[in-house]
DNA sequence: GTATTTTGTTCAGCGTCGGCACAAAGTCAG
DNA sequence: CTGACTTTGTGCCGACGCTGAACAAAATAC
């Protein structure tokens, strides 16, 4: 039949990552004749993925016939992003690109049963789904615990006084079907449900500072303990089981605190805010989040000297962390989120020197310590789990 | 022109592994055609890869016709593997399927320069191919240090007195066209040079404990550290510049020794040969390897109650790197080499179960810890990684 | 000995992509 | 303004490599 149905896949994912602007790039990108790119743009637009602009207004200045712009549709497909974290919910719908189509927050105190506040999510975007009409192909959900696979459940939601196990993934997809949120055919959506860090990573790594990168390892704070997460070649690397850079109880201070799982001085009781509030001699408050007090106090008080000394502890602990992952996953990057994104901030030079003096060899010592450029990356990640099967085959997910 | 040449790749891997004995079993396993699988078998058998036999002795007892019998061509082509360790080197020449024809064992203290023993591990690898004849398709390589990629320079050769950074690729390379040792075309090969502990991880994979496993994880220790591998779908993981999977620095024992990273208590001098001889009260000598020391006082004064002590005692500190290690990779099958394979076999339930206690959640804890099971799995480690082109282009590579 | 099952082989058909020629749309030099 | 040049988009043909179906071969089952 046509041409291009192979590489159809791929062109959406570089149109999808803004690395494939205009046709000509697409062809070199593809590496496939300008004919092929050509069927393979055309087809994406007829589906009502892409659109492809021949007037680029003015062109980028070098001579010769001007390429045709490649654009996400505007009124295309969207999906349903959630997530859940410690300061309650948020549910969006997002497009391809990565961009926010619509959001609804919900501030609420997170009840016992994971099974309401997944509902609530849910509705939230069955709303936004029902108010702009647009057409949605999949659903992702955020959470901030890991989620082993393929059970689909969640280990350790911690934070969220939730039962350890509670199947997320089947509560999600069932809350779906009850919001009647369509899915990739005609039949309801199937939740895709991951942990917030591994999915922020994701969406770093395709639309923000993780782009390009090869190797990304993300680490990051939110409320309580320390999540990582690592992209290799553009997936997500979670491990057999899903339970892959569950990084809190790597060991960054041999004197230190007793942790939950035995041993003492792990990096989720080391350099998490509650540490950080706790090393700066402050009682934490119960009304926001431990991140929210602990940016807080790091953005107004950094001048104090007990506020100071307790950043540079954590500064000194986190980096003895990264340092171990850097050595065992050798990273061509690591980006930061959470509160380890406002420690890099607050002394990017003293993260990276600890860094490089304790991982041991070339440039390993040097690797790229960026912090996270996305807003709700958690959320953006989400989506970008769920768009994955049309981003794998287009055709099949829109049949 | 002919079929299957896209599989082509692909079906000699199968063959290669052993994942593939019949012709039938190849259709199955690659998802074409019984034609195309033809096409394929008939085209690697007029390569000279592999051998098709039609009368297969006695059938597996199923009905219906029997099925083609799949195997290594007898007089195929092989790859020169050589392999630096603390005892001297060894070359040998190794065929399709991890099947090791002739190999040239050399005892000699290792002088302080590479390059004199590349060379004369080279040139006793270069007699075997003149005393046998055989075609020669690529080299590889084995030193026990990480390698940094691209370069190809050695850079922890601790053991071996070489100066950090050696460009150990480039003397093999260099070697082997002074011994004119032929690689892929009629050029003189270009030599593979990789960590010792990942190429025996390698060949694990593809002929030993680790078959069929789809994250894998190997630490082993062999005179002085300890050293890991990561298989990821069947391709080393060797991060963005070879140095993943360094792990020797993680911290086992708070109160432990100093090392050499300014740390103190990393797997790297609490879990080696050295600390188990020292833990045991025993002063290493200076003839053979601490391997074979400590592999020697392990076997046979195990019911000495010090000896026994000092085992339990490396026992849980290697427990609690692999637990950490687990907790970030993940994998779904672990494999212990070097003086780790002993301690694994001296009690095995000790060692699972401090795994057990210290990975978090779900299968994490219950991960298989299995001995490793090939002779000379950095030999042919090496030779996997030189056989590696053929099996990704086998037209290519043959041209 | 005949039916059944499974495997190997031959051949036609066709989907998908590369290569080529040509058209289109801009810049640059005069 | 005009013509040469450069780069991009499009239509057509052929080739490569696979599927599918029909047929042949080699064993077991009854």
């Amino acid at each position: 039949m046509e041409r291009g149905r192979g590489a159809l896949g791929p062109a959406l994912e570089l149109v999808h990552t803004g690395r494939a602007p205009t046709r000509a790039v697409l062809t070199a990108e593809l590496g496939v004749t300008r004919a092929t790119a050509g069927a393979v743009a055309a087809e994406l637009e007829a589906l009502g993925l892409i659109q492809v602009d021949a007037r680029p207004g003015a062109a980028a200045g070098s001579q010769g016939r001007p390429s045709h712009r490649l654009a996400i549709a505007p009124g295309g497909p969207v999906v349903l992003a959630a997530q859940i974290h410690a300061d309650g919910f948020r549910a969006a719908l997002v497009g391809l690109g990565g961009r926010m189509i619509a959001t609804a927050p919900g501030c609420m105190t997170v009840p016992a049963d994971p099974s309401h506040i997944i509902d609530a999510v849910v509705e939230a975007g069955a709303g936004l789904l029902r108010a702009t009409g647009r057409r949605c192909l999949g659903a992702g959900l955020a959470v901030p615990s890991a989620v082993a696979e393929p059970e689909g459940t969640a280990l350790n939601p911690l934070h969220l006084s939730w039962p350890a196990g509670a199947p997320v993934r089947t509560l999600f997809t069932e809350a779906l079907a009850k919001a009647g949120v369509p899915g990739a055919g005609s039949a309801p959506a199937t939740g895709v449900t991951g942990n917030d860090v591994n999915l922020a990573a994701l969406a770093e790594h395709r639309h923000g500072a993780g782009r390009g990168a090869e190797h990304l390892l993300c680490v990051a704070t939110g409320h309580r303990g320390v999540g990582g997460a690592l992209v290799l070649d553009g997936r997500l690397h979670t491990g057999s089981s899903g339970l892959a850079l569950e990084v809190g109880h790597l060991t960054v201070n041999p004197a230190g605190m007793p942790c939950h799982c035995g041993s003492r001085g792990c990096l989720d009781v080391e350099a998490d805010p509650l540490a950080f509030l706790t090393a700066a001699g402050r009682a934490p408050g119960p009304e926001v989040s431990l991140l929210q007090q602990s940016r807080e106090l790091l953005r107004t008080e950094y001048a104090d000297p007990s506020v100071r000394a307790a950043a540079e502890l954590l500064i000194d602990r986190l980096g003895l962390g990264l340092a171990g992952l850097v050595n065992i996953l050798n990273p061509d990057r690591v980006i930061l989120g959470g509160l380890h994104r406002e420690l890099l901030d607050a002394d990017p030079e003293r993260l990276r020197a600890v860094v490089a003096d304790r991982s041991l060899w070339g440039r390993s010592g040097s690797v790229p310590i960026l912090p996270c450029t996305l807003d709700h990356n958690s959320l953006i990640g989400a989506a970008e789990a769920a768009w994955q099967p049309v981003l794998d085959d287009p055709l099949a997910a829109l049949d």
